[in-house]
DNA sequence: AAGCAGCATAGAATAATTTTATAAAGGAGT
DNA sequence: ACTCCTTTATAAAATTATTCTATGCTGCTT
């Protein structure tokens, strides 16, 4: 039946949807029931039963039905605005989120460990930039550790770090390979390649606990047999960039990662002492929540740091 | 079942209507689908379904259901600003028609016959005006049959005539009296009172056919058994005020409603002259269209009328 | 007066919404 | 690790809404 219990409608709701706005509108265009009917591909009776139910609500006339023609009410006429309105509003919902989704300008923030965010992310966003418009890049630069627990808390979207942490949380996706190399000032005299061992007997400046190089590199210790305690550590900085001062210094070797010291080493400010029997391979990783979705901005940025 | 044949909904109809956009806009401002459930009085799988179904229909995730909270996504920030302006809207939808009806102000257009139209209404709308604030009126002046057809025929909302003419659209609402006098100029010689047979003999101005004045007139001629083509006439004129200038001039005597002359009575320009046996009343009708809605300010002017 | 055009009404058929009941998943506390 | 608790998901049944067909009514039109 058209309407429940003669002309009361709807347990708890209102009439004014989307659908009834617009057998009105219809109505008011075609000033005819049938013809709104046709248009909207309904019979007559579902439209007038709408108009009645919509009159009810409004407790007003909104048609005078005449003889052979019907004519609005000014009520109807002082309605018909703002439901045309709306109806265009939400006709327009699904543009919104089409143009939104052309837009690539906007904030990108992006989490990464010292250096990715130093040494790697710099080049990328300002390449990403140049072919794409006005992205505004912010990148947090934080110790791996903290930069995975901002991703699995849900400060930040996307990650890049260099160590794999397990949190049920976090998706690692494997990014660019870097290589752990041991580093001397200039003046420190020691031979081209040394054994894995022999850093034992080295003075040893390090990064903080929760630093991807350190946790590398005591990966590197574990496998190899060698216990960290055993290492003669002179100092530990808490940036790569105080490593590096403080190895050029003469204060000890340093691992380090080979993109962090790739000016350095090209100058001649370090040198590379490189360890022959060591893998001392690494990955970065591009972390994301696993149950969180990316914005399209980040997800443009994400396929863009993939290929 | 909450959808039909898994996931696909509504056989020709989209999703978007007011309903589901509260239900949106709940959730996302709870981010809570049981908190949103509880504010709309709704259970939690409903709010589930719609969101559900309000994805499907925009082919994009709206929500990241993490364990503890949910996290609405990009797309979902830029929809809520819309979806509440919408929301507003509809919500405001009656108030709209309120604030309509307490509003005075707006244009009034009025039918009336000469009589009403001339010597009536230039009161009654002024005072109205005194008391309610800001309206425009516009009296359309025509004789009584063009005052009925407008109305009949949905050009005129009201009218005031001193005629009745038979129409199935129009309503006849008895209004003031009036009185038909014979009047001449001062200078013209004749007894106070006379017959109303006397008339055959003198020489009458008179309006126009569709004039009610002159209907009336007619009617009281065709009451008395005097036929109309006895009557000397020796002018017609189109508006009343010719017919009282002829008068003045002393071209002969006329029929006029009394309210016309009243202030030439006063001062002596013309003068009445009683007619001892015959009954010249006459009543102003107000019509309006039998099916028409009055707007709310001609509803309000006409019980000033009425009162 | 019969035919026509246009809206209203009633009841049946169809579709959509909401509910109850239950599952599944992830945290928090013991 | 186990259990409880909170929160969302799923399924089927119950409820409610919408739309349709058929028919009635009214006032023009011829």
């Amino acid at each position: 039946m058209a309407r429940n219990s003669r002309g009361r409608r709807r347990f708890l709701n209102f009439i004014m949807d989307i659908h009834h706005l617009k057998v009105f509108a219809s109505v008011y265009k075609h000033k005819s029931f049938s013809k709104a009917a046709e248009e909207l591909h309904l019979t007559q009776p579902t439209v007038s039963d709408h108009i009645r139910a919509f009159e009810d609500e409004l407790k007003c006339r909104l048609f005078d039905r005449l003889p052979r023609k019907i004519i609005p009410t000014k009520e109807a006429a002082v309605l018909i605005t703002r439901a045309q309105e709306v109806i265009e509003r939400v006709e327009g919902f699904k543009d919104v989120l089409g143009e939104f989704r052309k837009d690539l300008s906007g904030h990108l923030v992006i989490g990464a460990s010292t250096i990715p965010g130093t040494y790697i992310l710099p080049g990328l966003t300002s390449s990403f930039r140049q072919k794409n418009a006005s992205v505004l890049f912010e990148v947090v630069v934080s110790d791996s550790r903290a930069i995975i627990d901002k991703v699995a808390g849900d400060d930040l979207l996307i990650g890049i770090v260099g160590a794999k942490l397990e949190s049920k949380q976090v998706d690692y996706k494997p990014f660019l390979d870097d290589e752990l190399i041991v580093v001397a000032s200039r003046k420190f005299d020691l031979r081209k390649s040394i054994s894995i061992r022999d850093l034992v007997n080295l003075p040893i400046v390090m990064r903080e606990q929760g630093s991807g190089t350190r946790r590398e590199f005591e990966k590197i210790l574990e496998k190899e047999g060698i216990d960290f305690q055993h290492l003669n550590i002179v100092g530990i900085f808490g940036s790569t960039d105080a490593v590096k001062q403080a190895v050029k210094e003469g204060m000890g070797i340093s691992i380090v990662s080979r993109r962090s010291v790739k000016d350095e080493l090209t100058c001649g400010m370090l040198k590379e002492i490189r360890i022959k029997d060591a893998d001392m391979k690494r990955q970065f990783y591009i972390i994301t929540h696993r149950k969180r979705t990316l914005p399209h901005l980040y997800k443009m940025f994400l396929e863009y740091l993939l290929s």
